[in-house]
DNA sequence: CTCAAAAGTTAGGTAGGCCTAAGTTTAAGG
DNA sequence: CCTTAAACTTAGGCCTACCTAACTTTTGAG
């Protein structure tokens, strides 16, 4: 860990990319990254090596990649930034959280460590985005919550919105016509059968949304008890709610 | 001027420098170009060939490079970037101002224009930043005030402390220090022969400077009359305070 | 007016990050 | 087990922006 070159722009976004994929599924795999930063997936193949060298990565060829501690240091200090940025936009500027997720993107590989700190300061050192996700602390630490999705939530519950992706702008846009943002409570009212409609309530408003935007959406795991509760449609029969639902790439 | 493919972070910093020699000097050489980017004066000439057949900049080989209309708003906007910034680090998130440069040469490629604009709005549309130079308007307009240097100021005559470079911070610290910043009333209580040190008054202090400094101060034209006033050392036989003092390069 | 130093340019090369096209390897179905 | 599609990697280029070394032009001192 003695004293690397510092970091470019590309190379913080590959690290970022890798460990949000990392958290998801257990692994990242090649296409995946190159989905996620829009590449082709030979260029993901070059820089892998390249930071494979630099020891921010493992890779083993044809089965992925996996972070470092290094590397993972230097991921969360790029996603400490971007949240930082994000909530500062929100916060003090005014920004709709739709659109601070492009100019946090590109303003997170410009800040100084200095200038990023004085914005937390400036929001009283917040814990959590505009979109929900946690923010990590200066020395790498993230404390993620217990969550499920919201369309995980059995018929009649009440939950607390957690957190939401800030990548796709319409939804959060649409998010915020139906006050469904962090914090707010939500009520799933009735779901229609075959992965049909979802009536939720929000206050006084009873929107009814499609179950592809139920899935994005995450909700604190428990108010209150254990997870029994029989109906209608169909529910993942996993047993609580950590995430890594290791999927194809399996890296070692 | 249709369209022109978006500025990358060094063909903005190009632009500026060039801007910045060309109303310091009237031209800009390429080995001035070089210095104030801290490059190779070959890397400059490949560049300005880039720039020149890109309508930026007109470029007679050996001669020297100038703007046009163009390039010049192109270096206009990058300098409003960087002055609003620099206002904004100083003035929300309290940077000192000797260490504002830095951070937004690099803010100021990444931030979006609608972000420029909040920063702006937040300050209530500042017309300088912290080390006195004029902000440019949105459509590229800057307002130059009358001035001359802290070293051709008559022995006896006190004037309004207007600007200084914002790139050498110890310098700036050491304004800061003796309270000679932007606004400031400074006296020129005596000036010793031969280029010695400058005795000046601001407040109740009478710090000792030396002419160098001094030279790189510039305070207020005329609070009053024209300028007749005999004194003992060696002042410009220059007319008013119109810069552009002809260097070598002469383009066209 | 000459000629060397200074300033500028050309030539050729490096490194980062990306691409497409053409192989390899793996996984999955018959 | 064989085969084929998907995933991955290698090979070979491109572009930007930089460099050094060698050459050309301009300038200014004598």
């Amino acid at each position: 860990m003695h004293a690397r070159p510092a970091l470019t722009g590309p190379v913080e976004d590959y690290l970022k990319a890798i460990y949000e994929l990392e958290s998801r599924f257990g692994a990242a795999a090649t296409s995946d990254v190159a989905h996620a930063l829009d590449v082709a997936p030979a260029s993901v193949t070059g820089m892998v090596r390249r930071l494979a060298t630099q020891g921010y990565l493992d890779h083993v060829p044809y089965r992925g990649v996996q972070l470092t501690p290094c590397g993972r240091q230097a991921a969360l200090r790029t996603i400490r930034r971007h949240r930082i940025l994000e909530s500062y936009l929100t916060g003090v500027l005014g920004y709709p959280w739709d659109r601070v997720h492009d100019e946090a993107e590109r303003l997170e590989h410009a800040a100084s460590d200095d200038l990023i700190e004085r914005m937390a300061a400036a929001l009283g050192h917040p814990t959590a985005d505009p979109h929900g996700a946690p923010i990590p602390t200066a020395d790498g630490l993230i404390e993620e919550q217990p969550h499920r999705t919201l369309a995980e939530l059995p018929v009649g519950e009440t939950a607390r919105m957690l957190r939401v992706s800030d990548k796709n702008p319409s939804l959060l846009r649409y998010l915020a016509e139906i006050a469904l943002q962090p914090g707010a409570e939500v009520t799933m009212v009735a779901r229609a059968p075959f992965d049909g409609p979802i009536t939720l309530r929000i206050g006084n408003s009873e929107p009814v949304v499609g179950p592809n935007l139920a899935a994005q959406v995450l909700v604190a795991a428990m108010p209150s008890s254990g997870l029994r509760s029989a109906d209608a449609s169909g529910s993942l029969p996993s047993t609580a709610a950590s995430k890594p639902k290791s999927r194809k790439p399996t890296a070692r």
